[in-house]
DNA sequence: TGGATGATCGCA
DNA sequence: GCGATCATCCAG
């Protein structure tokens, strides 16, 4: 089993992880289901102090996941159609949460591919927040499911550390001002230019 | 550029 | 209960 991040990693400030998350391999499956890419792009979301975060307003059925153990997942669906990836962090009782926004593929192009349901070239493959859960075959069966093994797992980022660029989170009404989308700066698997 | 599509949650 | 909201994607 390939190296993966500790729960203490994720039990620290959310904004420090998400930072730190840019560079990390997140991989699900494993033999001819393994998926892998490199975290190129994410989104921190905060506890009570964040409006646009789903644990805005205190915990609810949906996002009591992200005021529990840091180092999980917390899925959810959107649109009616779409699902995100999100890693929880703060130690347990208070909220927090990393959008995993853009991947860019490492293995497992052709599974990808298939899940996607189209001819993608592969800076297309996982570059968007509900593309890549496509793309990793993740949906709310992963809601819950620790980082560090089993189906989903995130590891430490590989070669040099990545420049970071930071940027305003996409899509959202709210508290859109704040620095808070950390990508690797210049890469080409980002959901959207620059950063 | 707009249509698809449904869980979630605050408020009544 | 009801309706506004939503951290989206894709066809045309």
């Amino acid at each position: 089993m390939s190296r993966v991040l500790p729960v203490s990693f994720y039990s620290r400030p959310t904004l420090e992880v998400a930072r730190d998350l840019v560079g990390a391999v997140l991989s699900s499956g494993e033999g001819d289901y393994l998926v892998e890419g490199r975290v190129v792009e994410v989104e921190a979301y905060l506890g009570r102090d964040d409006p646009a975060s789903h644990a805005a307003n205190g915990p609810t059925p949906r996002s009591a996941i992200m005021y529990g153990p840091p180092g999980r997942a917390y899925v959810y669906f959107i649109y009616g159609m779409h699902h995100c990836l999100n890693a929880v962090t703060e130690p347990e009782g208070t909220a927090g949460a990393v959008l995993i926004r853009a991947v860019e593929p490492l293995a497992g192009l052709d599974l990808m591919a298939v899940r996607r349901g189209r001819r993608l070239p592969p800076r297309r493959l996982c570059d968007g927040p509900a593309k890549l859960c496509r793309a990793f075959g993740v949906d709310l069966s992963c809601n819950g499911l620790p980082l560090d093994g089993g189906r989903l797992r995130l590891g430490p980022p590989q070669g040099p550390r990545p420049r970071i660029a930071v940027g305003r989170r996409i899509g959202i009404a709210k508290a859109a001002d704040l620095p808070y989308r950390f990508c690797e700066a210049g890469s080409g698997f980002l959901s959207a230019p620059r950063g």
